[in-house]
DNA sequence: TCAAAAATGTGATTTACATCACTATAAATT
DNA sequence: AATTTATAGTGATGTAAATCACATTTTTGA
């Protein structure tokens, strides 16, 4: 059976066995324990890690100390702070394990070399990129014209496994309601 | 005096005299009246546009025909919807002139080809692509963690000119807020 | 295995904001 | 210049969701 990283990378790009040899070469295993940090707040971010199993969260502290979920991600998501990572600048979120995780990472020296080397893997980040941004786009219209139940609909619908392996509070800080509004709109 | 394209591109890349005029070849500029649409819901869009005068709102129409404003553009900024351009789907969202406008835009071939024969211009729209994705990661963190009143104060220090040029109807739309309430938060 | 911590559910109360209704300006359009 | 149309301000009222408070269940780690 073909790498899994290879399957994915070919959802968008066809690589030979030496090509995606030549890609993993550039890449790092790294396993963390749940409520480990693979990003926090103030320093810059020299990784991009792909999840090979596990599930985190990305999210941000307000000045209250209020936590707000960017995002979560798991199993064949890319994730870092792309704004840490591609301005290399110090990160304002923090990034950490829900689960056990087991990740490939690449550098950002690496995927520098990577793709200064390999024309085509610098397409597949840029489409990677181009879809990211259609998606965020996405979010926000929903954040704009959904109600909190009608976001809550979606996302249930869009990823169900989410509601098995994140807590409830973690969900409603990503709709961006309380969690006892949340618990309401279940029923 | 150099083209404002060019020094729009050299933000980020450099160019030679005969790589910029290489680059504008693959350009035509087009003129729009106020009120003028350059997308429509439904087409496939196939042209990418950058703003040499003027100001323009792309929107989204939920199902009770109330305007959902994603974003405003105006000179030296880069519109069109995006998904469907990438994508090349339908869109599903409009961007019309708020006022008399002039643009240089691209076609989605010409921009294929651009970056196939000039590496330094994929580079360009892959940093710009990037960057895109950042700024709307930070309105995801502004709608879930600044109040209306916030995110009010915050678009009038960033985008001052806005308030002069855009009703503040459509402001409020893009704050995600009625333009009653944005009426009050003002004073 | 057992205490501590985290997650969840639900009522009561408060609040920010939407909606409705109407008036007053301002700006297009003929 | 006159008439229509769009924009903007403001009071009254309604409502979705936040916040507060507390009980119950589940998870976790020592």
């Amino acid at each position: 059976m073909k790498h899994l990283l290879r399957q994915h990378i070919e959802e968008i790009i066809d690589l030979t066995d030496e090509e995606f040899d030549f890609v993993l070469s550039h890449f790092e295993p790294v396993n963390k324990r749940k409520h480990q940090y693979i990003v926090q707040e103030g320093e810059v971010v020299k990784k991009e890690y792909w999840i090979t199993k596990g599930c985190v969260k990305s999210y941000f502290l307000n000045d209250d100390g209020k936590e707000h979920i960017l995002r979560f991600a798991m199993e064949h998501w890319w994730i870092t702070d792309y704004e840490s990572f591609v301005k290399q600048i110090p990160s304002k979120i923090y990034i950490d394990c829900l689960e056990d995780c087991e990740f490939l990472y690449i550098s950002f020296e690496n995927r520098d070399k990577l793709t200064a080397e390999m024309h085509k893997m610098e397409r597949f980040w840029a489409k990677k990129s181009k879809f990211g941004r259609i998606a965020l786009q996405k979010r926000i219209l929903s954040l704009l014209k959904n109600s909190a139940k009608e976001r809550y609909d979606l996302l249930l619908e869009q990823y169900p496994q989410l509601f098995q392996r994140v807590p409830k509070k973690l969900i409603a800080s990503y709709l961006g309601v309380s969690r006892e509004t949340l618990s309401r709109l279940g029923s």
